[in-house]
DNA sequence: TGTTTTATTTCGGCGTCCAAAAAAATGTTG
DNA sequence: CAACATTTTTTTGGACGCCGAAATAAAACA
């Protein structure tokens, strides 16, 4: 019960109801929408007038599927989201460097690159600027105006709030609290948001497939690092300041090993790539935290060697697999979610780690608690991250300017009449 | 984004609007109603009109608290909830037996009683008829006639599971999935639910202070048991089946001592009073977990032998603020609230177990995690399960009954006129 | 060409909100 | 004590958005 209600609410809400539907079930005719939001034909007569109108939406020229090849009766028009009403930009800021992708509005890549910026020796004061620099630089490239950017998406691996507009802490960074979205927001004069990559990733799935994660679910993402995205009653939760969620900095085991973040035993100081390099390598509880990128073909042969049975590897993928199941019978405990979802390139190597995972959920939870959960291996590259992050911004965008209309405008025309 | 908008959904969110602000802020005149909610002086007019009429709401007669005595102008007439147009029933089930209060619908308690039912032997297939005619026995009691009756909570020491109405596990039970709320509901006929005490507190806090719990926080009880209330974005986080929030029984450490539930180094198996004892009394990792309830006055002589500095006892209590501390800073990786309030019995003995607490919150969580939140005790008598059930019932209440509105007798209303 | 079918638009009515004006109820003042 | 000032509450008239029903549009079918 947050705002009153009044028609600027309905017409709000029920603009919104309309372009969540055609995001999540691509083009639709009038009468689908109407389906897909209980509003009458006559009512999204009216808004999908609004819309187009306002050149959000359009009608659809060529029938891409005739679903139904011929049929009787009218045909029907199908409408979609004008994918060059606005565009967003998602960036991803991670130990391997900063990556940059133009959307339209319809979700659509139109450009990515990779840029040069040094992470972890730059310095808080002007790692905004430069980030913004490369934005445009971006956007120059692949001629889309600056105005016609509605939305720009920071994911960044490590804790992020995105009240501040700052990266708090990540592995990729030397230094704590960099301002980063208020600094591009401001030079560019674009709105920005910032997150943490895996929450990003939980945005993604919510976009491409929102009946499966629609109810309370959680992601895990292994890999580099160890992070989670939450979903609760259908929507990302962030917390009170965008910095919720950080399983992998959640504590395992009092005085374990060491974790990027300074503490000791961490979820991700036993599952992350460096971690079960480190358990495999000789005696973990002394050596530091890496932070240094690992080269993939090093993971892979560490779970050759596994795979071979080498009692050092397995004993690694064995450790992981612990702090996982025991921080998700934690986390199980405290929020019952119906979905568990991993997911990362460390799940490549998850033969070796399910078995000691499924005996610490076993081990760590009554059974009355953990009998409603699937959890499930999702097949996800790294590009999720981005494709999370376009999401979010489109939902954001949507949410924001899109189901609000601009009364402005209509006001206009109203007068033009008189 | 869930139902479409129309003038039903207006209507209902804005009289709910006004239910709360009266819920919240004792009698209130229009102008101050309107003041709250955001609505106009004429909406409100109409609306409390309509809530009157409905018999929900009623003018005040006496003012009782003429905040500005003489003021020039026409005086506030001030609106409250009408304290008979429906009562709630809350009910309290724990290992100590079962507590039964009656509430009008402003909230005050006009009755309550503790029944002589036997729980831990109780039955599966005839326990919820015995609590059902236990309360039928109180409403005889005290003249409520039980068509007046609209709601009935159910708070539950354990595990409850509001979707299926049933306990599934309790300490104060030997047998599990006792189904209650739906036995309950059927032989009396008056809607029933049922949730876990804490979140009942949890409910409880927020109707006395929501300024103060709005935002994301954390209740944890400590005393018989371990258990939790979590807040999130201002609403009581029940998860989807309402077995959310079992903070006690997330592990702490692997292999740790026995619980109630039967796994093994459960918070709840560090904290709560009989754990307590049992470090205190030697071994614990041997010793069974204790069912019975502990006599009040055990306690405090455990406390007092703390406060002379017996090692044992110490011991046991830093071992309990050890557990609390690294599930709180688990809980705050992943859900960072901004409050943490500890309440209940168990914080009698503050002072032995918050050094341990804190150091294990500062060893198990980077600071940048932790510079939010707020932790602090609260002065909470078991009392307060009773009052969150029926806060709980009423909001309900008011979102399910009263902010509806009954569209039927407006309709015929209108014929009559006609 | 007329009929059937299905999609979409138009029209009139309803419910809710709001701003502005009016009414109500009291204190203040000459 | 009557006129004025002030504040609360109600009334009035207009706007907006939804909906059902009827009308219209656009096709296949016969």
């Amino acid at each position: 019960m947050r705002e009153k209600a009044d028609s600027d609410l309905v017409r709000r809400q029920n603009r919104q109801l309309v372009l969540e539907a055609l995001r999540q079930h691509g083009p639709l005719a009038r009468i689908e929408l109407g389906r897909h939001t209980g509003l009458s034909p006559a009512s999204i007569t009216s808004i999908s007038a609004q819309l187009i109108a306002d050149g959000i939406l359009q009608e659809v020229e060529e029938q891409q599927h005739p679903v139904v090849p011929m049929r009787r009766g009218r045909p029907l028009t199908q409408l979609d989201i004008n994918p060059k009403i606005a565009y967003v930009v998602a960036v991803k800021i991670s130990i391997d460097g900063v990556e940059i992708a133009i959307a339209d509005s319809r979700g659509n890549i139109i450009s990515r690159g990779i840029s040069r910026i040094a992470t972890y020796e730059a310095e808080a004061s002007n790692f905004g600027k430069a980030v913004a620099a490369e934005i445009a630089k971006q956007l120059k490239a692949s001629r889309v105006p600056p105005r016609q950017v509605a939305r720009i998406g920071i994911a960044v691996q490590g804790v992020a709030d995105s009240q501040a507009g700052t990266i708090v802490w990540s592995p990729a960074f030397r230094h704590r609290d960099i301002p980063v979205a208020t600094i591009v927001q401001d030079e560019l004069g674009i709105a920005c948001l910032i997150a943490n990559d895996a929450n990003m990733i939980a945005e993604g799935l919510i976009g491409t497939s929102r009946d499966h994660y629609s109810g309370t679910a959680a992601v895990v993402f292994i890999g580099y690092g160890v992070g989670m995205g939450l979903i609760l009653n259908g929507q990302v939760y962030h917390g009170p300041t965008g910095a919720a969620a950080e399983f992998g900095h959640m504590n395992h085991l009092p005085g374990g090993p060491l974790c990027r973040c300074g503490r000791r035993g961490c979820v991700e100081a036993y599952a992350a790539d460096y971690s079960i390099l480190r358990w495999a390598s000789g005696n973990a509880s002394s050596l530091p935290a890496s932070f240094s990128g690992i080269p993939e073909h090093e993971m892979q042969s560490l779970e050759a060697a596994a795979r071979r049975g080498e009692p050092q590897a397995v004993g690694a993928y064995a450790k992981a697999g612990e702090a996982l199941g025991y921080g998700l019978a934690r986390m199980m405990a405290l929020l019952s979610p119906t979905r568990i979802a991993l997911a990362g390139p460390g799940t490549r190597a998850i033969d070796l780690i399910e078995p000691s995972l499924r005996r610490a959920i076993e081990d760590g939870l009554v059974d009355e608690l953990r009998r409603n959960v699937d959890i499930e291996v999702v097949p996800i590259h790294t590009d999720m991250i981005i494709k999370g992050t376009i999401d979010g911004a489109l939902r954001q965008l949507d949410r924001e300017v899109f189901a609000y209309g601009s009364l402005g405008k209509r006001q206009v025309t109203l007068k033009d009449i008189a």
